[in-house]
DNA sequence: TGCCTGATGTTCT
DNA sequence: GAACATCAGGCAC
């Protein structure tokens, strides 16, 4: 798994698309499959790590296959992916993801259903009930554990230019599988 | 359907 | 003290 991720945030985004997030809670099993990504790295002004490594940013840093999650805007966390090699402070914003399995335990978990339950960053990690408590956490171990798949041939990929940011809004490095209904709003 | 805004806390300057 | 990789609810059209 490491080794799949050991490559910069843009090449490691579009392959993560069409894997799967398993999640261990209370006794049960949710898994859900990745649909929406987004690269960032350390030359990128609208990252985390662009401004160097700070406590909070640390994860970042580090080997890839953690789980990098913060708190934005006072009420909601986001989870990345960690990749590239040890120093390299990239990763991947998951964005949206589809529910495979345990989606009666994510509408309980959000109080929303259908697409509305994972089709955006803060969502999705309420629905799987990511929190800072999970910041640093192996994904090769659980509670959460990432599940590589094969990668989704190159036309059901979407690229465009991300989202919900203020800097460098100009890098195309948002990738979607093409027609998705759980992906997130659209910038088009 | 689409814009505007409030909620709210962590991090960094 | 300001910025912030957001969401949901309200109101106007």
């Amino acid at each position: 798994m490491q080794d799949y991720l050991n490559r910069p945030a843009e090449l490691a985004a579009p392959l993560l698309l069409g894997s799967i997030i398993e999640r261990k809670i209370d006794g049960h099993t949710l898994r859900v499959r990745i649909v929406e990504t987004e690269a960032y790295d350390q030359s990128d002004a609208a990252s985390h790590s662009y401004k160097g490594r700070t406590p909070r940013t640390e994860i970042m840093f580090g080997p890839p296959g953690f789980l990098y999650v913060y708190f934005t805007y006072g009420m909601h966390y986001c989870c990345n992916i960690v990749t590239d090699q040890e120093g390299r402070g990239s990763a991947v914003l998951i964005r949206a993801v589809e529910p495979l399995e345990g989606e009666d335990y994510m509408k309980a978990l959000r109080d929303k259903s259908g697409k509305d339950l994972s089709n955006g960053p803060a969502k999705l990690c309420q629905a799987l009930s990511i929190t800072k408590e999970l910041n640093g956490h192996d994904l090769s171990q659980g509670p959460v554990t990432l599940v590589l798949q094969e990668p989704l041939p190159a036309d059901r990929i979407t690229q465009t230019t991300r989202i919900g940011i203020s800097h460098a809004q100009e890098m195309p490095w948002r990738f979607y599988e093409t027609g998705n209904p759980y992906i997130s709003k659209s910038n088009s």
